[in-house]
DNA sequence: CTGTTAGCGCTTTCAT
DNA sequence: ATGAAAGCGCTAACAG
């Protein structure tokens, strides 16, 4: 075989011209067997086998058929960091389910967050999109919205035209705080990143820029509501914003919180694995929760029963696999998720 | 606008009429707008505007192009078990980071095990194939080899003109379990499943049927030598084979070894999660590592140093990046990747 | 700088 | 049950 193989794939019209049939034959050959009389199938396969011949050329297929039976994934600036974050590929095992369910590949996009992302979204053979939690400002969501196919937000920003799925983050967040701050003096909050520069930052919650991630932004504001039903002010709200969502940097950005002048009482943070890495940063300077901070979690992840933490229980699995089925199926809907409070032992009693 | 949206996409030739110049005009502005006037740059696109023109359609443009910008992944029987396996994340991460770089998307195959895989291999529009792991009778390896492009298997098994990227799993398994049995009188084995099947089951080492899984098999090799190596027959050597890879599943199968008529003295899994799991048995159990059971695990993941873990070290992720690259790159070479023993405080000091 | 021609590989008519 | 024609939407190659 010549070692500069591939040089030319083996095309249909080959494959029938050398079984002696039309190429429509061929074709049903693959498509509707049934259609084609077991002798000429049996040529048809024969020589097929002989040319090495793939099967019909998806491409081309998809192109006359008008639809590539695949999911496009949109997964945020940083494409690496999002196999590292928990919470996106748990998401991601969501969408993937329903993919496999339905014959669908799913189509990760090679977003980097470089100028150049509108275009990849534009070069992408999919039917659908589902994009993972962004930012307001992220050009993606135009790029997404142009090319006029179905396709779903997963927590947010809301778009015209684009469908939505997500809890009520707001909600959750106070309902969170309410058993976070209950007994505490000085509650700080451990935040996910305001903006896609995902600076990291410590401020009162008064003297805070605004979130550009709908997400952190709406818990932010839950945050802030459970402090003020607890008689707190913003201004008197620590918040620690981290890069990423990793039980180590948490841990870092908790021990310098407890460092300080006025270390927290409650910490209320984004995710189970900030949570955890608050609770080893408080084992680390020799105190415990609840007794000398309350610790709150957010999705209830394995990790969570084993460390007995308070958090909202939510499933970004199912999550995921609502925003595959509504893109997937044409829609593009609002779909409110749903959510609850766990309560465990991370937390002060009543 | 229509409710029924989407009905018929907008064309190249439809915004080409409407901005009054030729179809390659319009072509030329999306591709090689510098030979373009800015003039008909400008007309082209606002009749794209108008008529809502999401660009060039990119199923069209990859058959007449010949490739399609995307790599297809193929993650074994149950691909929703994958994202759930921090082994097969982690891989999938190193993966990613290469299509982003080169602007390749990354398709994951609707592959479940069932009888249509090879279909659903055969109808995926991508220009080379990443497989992870799997047995030697995955029909999933014919299909990819069918399809004649570029493809690379991780781990195993070699197949007759695929790539192949990964450890020599047998010597670091022999290497490993030298620090692991070392002193032991009744050393185990935690293993991955045999097969596709992934049934569990606890047999001597002498009684266990062959794997198909080649790294499994490998690595059963190497730690059957490394018995040996300690004066200790195969048939001493207890081997319980987890469906999965998982702390949960390896902390109940280890606690059912524990409370055996024959407790281990000695225990070598085949991940730091199924070692983590051991160790948690036996706090359970109220023993401890290395005094009561040497634990050793397998990849130097984090969980790996926070247990002081004795492990072997590999990088998934470079390895999947190693595999992304070879199959991009049109080469399919056999790459053996590193790994290395890190002794750490669960296996006992010489 | 712009346009014409041809055809990527396949499948949907519509015959036969 | 099989086949001929037409064209999905686009762009390389070559004029002009």
């Amino acid at each position: 075989m010549n070692p500069r193989a591939a040089a030319r794939r083996t095309t249909l019209a080959q494959v029938a011209a050398r079984a002696g049939v039309s190429v429509m034959t061929a074709s049903y050959t693959y498509n509707q067997p049934g259609r084609v009389s077991a002798e000429a199938r049996a040529k048809v396969l024969a020589a097929a086998a002989e040319l090495g011949y793939g099967g019909p050329d998806p491409s081309a297929r998809s192109l006359r058929h008008g639809s590539t039976r695949t999911l496009g994934v949109v997964l945020g600036e940083h494409l690496s960091y999002a196999f590292e974050d928990p919470q996106a590929v748990s998401f991601l095992a969501g969408v993937a389910e329903v993919c496999a369910e339905r014959g669908y590949g799913m189509t990760i996009l090679p977003v980097t967050g470089a100028a150049d992302d509108g275009e990849r979204v534009r070069t992408a053979a999919v039917d659908g999109y589902v994009v993972w939690t962004t930012a307001d400002d992220d050009p993606v969501l135009a790029a997404v919205r142009a090319m006029r196919r179905p396709a779903v937000v997963h927590g947010g920003p809301a778009v015209e035209g684009l469908g939505l799925v997500g809890i009520d983050n707001r909600a959750a967040a106070r309902a969170v705080g309410a058993l976070a701050f209950h007994g505490a003096r000085r509650p700080a909050v451990l935040s996910f990143p305001l903006s896609r520069e995902r600076a990291t930052m410590v401020a009162a919650g008064a003297d805070l820029p605004d979130a550009l991630f709908p997400v952190t932004r709406d818990r932010l504001a839950g945050y802030r509501q459970a402090a003020s039903d607890a008689g707190i002010g913003w201004d008197e709200v620590t918040v620690a914003v981290c890069a990423r969502n990793a039980a180590a940097e948490a841990e870092a950005v908790a021990a310098g919180l407890l460092a300080s002048p006025r270390p927290p009482d409650a910490v209320a943070a984004m995710s189970d694995e900030q949570a955890a890495g608050v609770l080893r940063a408080l084992d680390a300077a020799g105190l415990s929760a609840p007794a000398d901070v309350a610790v709150t979690g957010w999705d209830d992840a394995a990790v969570a029963r084993e460390l007995d933490l308070t958090t909202v229980a939510q499933s970004l699995r199912s999550q995921g696999a609502a925003c595959a089925r509504a893109a997937l199926g044409g829609k593009a809907p609002g779909t409110v998720a749903e959510w609850s409070v766990v309560r465990r032992g991370s937390t002060r009693p009543d």
